[in-house]
RNA sequence: GGAGCCGUAGCUCAGCUUGGUUAGAGUGCCUGCCUGUCACGCAGGAUGUCGCCGGUUCGAUCCCGGUCGGCUCCGCCA
């Protein structure tokens, strides 16, 4: 850089340095060049200042600006100037001003980038991703990057006030049953053993407890070998926080602290503490989802008893077999066309609901509707006062069990919603979901599953049902949910080995299974565990919201793509056969 | 494991329904002109494995099958 030094960057200079020398260094944005004079619009992480190539003022400076291209890299020295009258650039933040050069400096060169950068239009994220050190150049991805690190950093800042030290736990650890799948690591000095990184450092945590550390915390990387979505890559990061002595309300409390700070830090937005609550049971009851988005209404109604005994057979068997009907009134929507209805149906349909029965409200107050003339009149009337129908509104059905019938109905409200633009986006909707049951029986293992994981405490209350019905035992777990989507979870733990061995078995993990699989923590566990619990939140999905961004790749500097591959390092990629030997691995595919 | 959408110039896309001349547009790029632009302007120019393989056909960017890649979703994600 031939001894010169950045002395701004390209966001800061004012009409109050007119005058002042400065230094910049940056990339050409744009160059817009006159023959005569030659602009060009410098961009750094910060912002854009247009720089100024002028004959009359600098011949020889002039002379070399006629080469630069977009991309390429610079110093330039010059004098801040006011722009001519009428010429500032309101888009600018530094629109009042700009350099007139008195030295350039190339520092680097570029051939014309495989992508414009100027953000004019959207471009294959494929191809974003391969040159991803180019996208990251652009505002919008250096902004994400930035407000994730702000965010980051009020965390430490937030957890350390209160207490928390953040403790490093290790990447390679043992695979434990339950959960996701596992991304392995092979160990060359233990033939035939592996590692597995870790889905989080749950137990480790938990033994940082028993350690006697009070308050932990740690963002950290997690990792789990399943299918991505556009939320879910398979590394991700998470707010990692565990607490001793402590219950629901105290870990809660510290938790609704941090997401006030974070919202205040991140994007200067007050929010309200305490966070409403809403127990799973109501949840699933009002929105047929344990992560409501409570912006607006739509709720789902329960008509179950009101068609038990009704003329329509679909509904009167699905209600006998034990199943539900569930409504929506979508108030007002009776304009919908039947093209709008058959999409929705489609829709739902890939929830498994196998149909969408629905009544439009004529302006007399009689029914439109396919299934109309399989009630009496009585029970029209019956239904339409249950769900508050009024002329005007549009009334959806799903008969079948509890799970098709929530999700379907679930994700029916909120497609209307987004589609009747109902969801106010400046609106941060945050609240608690608590009281879920602690196990879920798995038809295809033929056995109960944690809902959250093994190590969650059970409801007191329902301790004794633990053997005698197993799937009604409330857990002492807790989910936050901001605008629909879940942004952390967690729970209060078992700290006794005898509840921790009752679970166990719940869960039909035998006693030697959990001695062999858990013997560390058991044996942690008679030796002084603390009452403990915590909550971890996924930092990815919280920035996405913080940031308005549709897709979880946006917040990630290099993420992978839904094959799991990263399109800039090609991984994963093929080793060599000597490194599989090493970790007495034989490969059972072909090689080139 | 399954469903849907997409793949044409460096980039963003049209063309494909109904197969047939030289495959287009905008932008970018290159050259020239231009001293106040800021998505500068004007004139000219170059640029295509129509993802790949196969089939049907006299003839395929277009129809069919397969395959590769990207995205969204279901399953999966304690």
């Amino acid at each position: 850089m031939g001894g010169l030094k950045r002395s701004h960057y390209c966001n800061e200079l004012q009409q109050a340095n007119v005058g002042d020398e400065i230094i910049l260094m940056g990339w050409v944005l744009r160059r817009r060049d006159h023959g005569g004079v030659i602009f060009v619009d410098l961009r750094d992480l910060r912002g854009i200042t247009q720089v100024v190539f002028n004959p009359e003022y600098n011949e020889k400076v002039h002379a070399k600006a006629h080469d630069l291209r977009s991309e390429w890299v610079l110093a330039v020295r010059g004098k801040v100037c006011a722009r001519p009258e009428g010429m500032t650039n309101k888009n600018l933040q530094t629109g009042a001003i700009e350099i007139m050069v008195d030295e350039l400096r190339i520092l680097n060169t570029s051939p014309t980038p495989p992508f414009p950068l100027d953000e004019e239009k959207d471009v294959a994220e494929n191809l974003r991703l391969k040159y991803r050190y180019l996208d990251l150049r652009r505002p919008k991805m250096i902004n994400n990057l930035r407000l994730r690190h702000q965010a980051a950093h009020a965390i430490r800042t937030y957890l350390d006030e209160n207490n928390f030290i953040d403790v490093e736990t290790p990447i390679l650890t043992r695979s434990t049953p339950e959960g996701a799948r596992d991304y392995l690591v092979s160990s060359r000095v233990n033939p035939g053993k592996f590692y597995a990184l870790p889905q989080s450092p749950q137990l480790f945590k938990q033994l940082l407890m028993i350690a006697g550390v009070d308050r932990y915390y740690q963002i950290v990387k997690c990792f789990r070998d399943e299918d991505l979505r556009a939320d879910r890559q398979p590394e991700f990061t998470q707010i990692d926080m565990e607490l001793s002595f402590v219950d629901e309300d105290d870990i809660m409390t510290i938790a609704e602290g941090m997401i006030q700070r974070l919202f205040k830090i991140t994007l200067n937005k007050d929010i309200s503490t305490p966070f409403k609550r809403m127990t799973y049971a109501e949840a699933m009851e009002r929105f047929g989802c344990d992560k409501p988005d409570t912006r607006f209404g739509l709720e789902l109604i329960n008509l179950t008893e009101t068609v038990r005994d009704c003329g329509f057979k679909v509904f009167a068997s699905v209600v006998k077999k034990g199943g539900l009907v569930k409504s929506i009134n979508a108030k007002g929507c009776a304009t919908l066309s039947r093209k709008n209805i058959d999409d929705l149906t489609e829709y739902v349909a890939q929830f498994g609901a196998r149909g969408l029965a629905w009544v439009k409200i004529k302006e007399d107050g009689e029914w439109q509707s396919p299934i109309a003339k399989f009630f009496t009149e009585a029970e029209r009337n019956d239904m339409g006062q249950t769900l508050d129908a009024a002329p005007g509104d549009l009334l959806f059905f799903v008969a079948d069990t509890p799970a098709v019938v929530h999700q379907a109905l679930s994700e029916l409200r909120l497609e209307l919603g987004r589609r009747l633009n109902l969801i106010d986006k400046s609106v941060f909707d945050l609240l608690w979901v608590t009281d879920f049951p602690l196990l879920e029986y798995d038809e295809d293992e033929g056995r109960y599953t944690a809902v959250h994981h093994p190590f969650t405490a059970p409801h007191e209350d329902d301790l004794a049902l633990l053997e005698s019905a197993p799937g009604k035992v409330r857990s002492r777990a807790y989910d936050m949910v901001l605008n629909g989507t879940e942004i952390g979870g967690g729970s209060i733990r078992i700290h006794q080995k005898d509840v921790q061995n009752r679970a166990f078995a719940a869960l039909g993990i035998s006693p030697e299974e959990a001695k062999d699989k858990f013997d560390f923590l058991l044996r942690a566990l008679e030796l002084g565990a603390p009452p403990h619990g915590g909550i971890a939140f996924g930092l990815d999905r919280l920035m996405m919201i913080l940031t308005a961004s549709d897709s979880i790749r946006d917040v990630i500097a290099f993420p992978k793509t839904q094959r799991a591959a990263c399109p800039l390092t090609e991984a994963p990629s093929p080793v060599a056969r000597k490194q599989l030997t090493e970790l007495h691995l034989r490969p059972d595919w072909k090689e080139d």
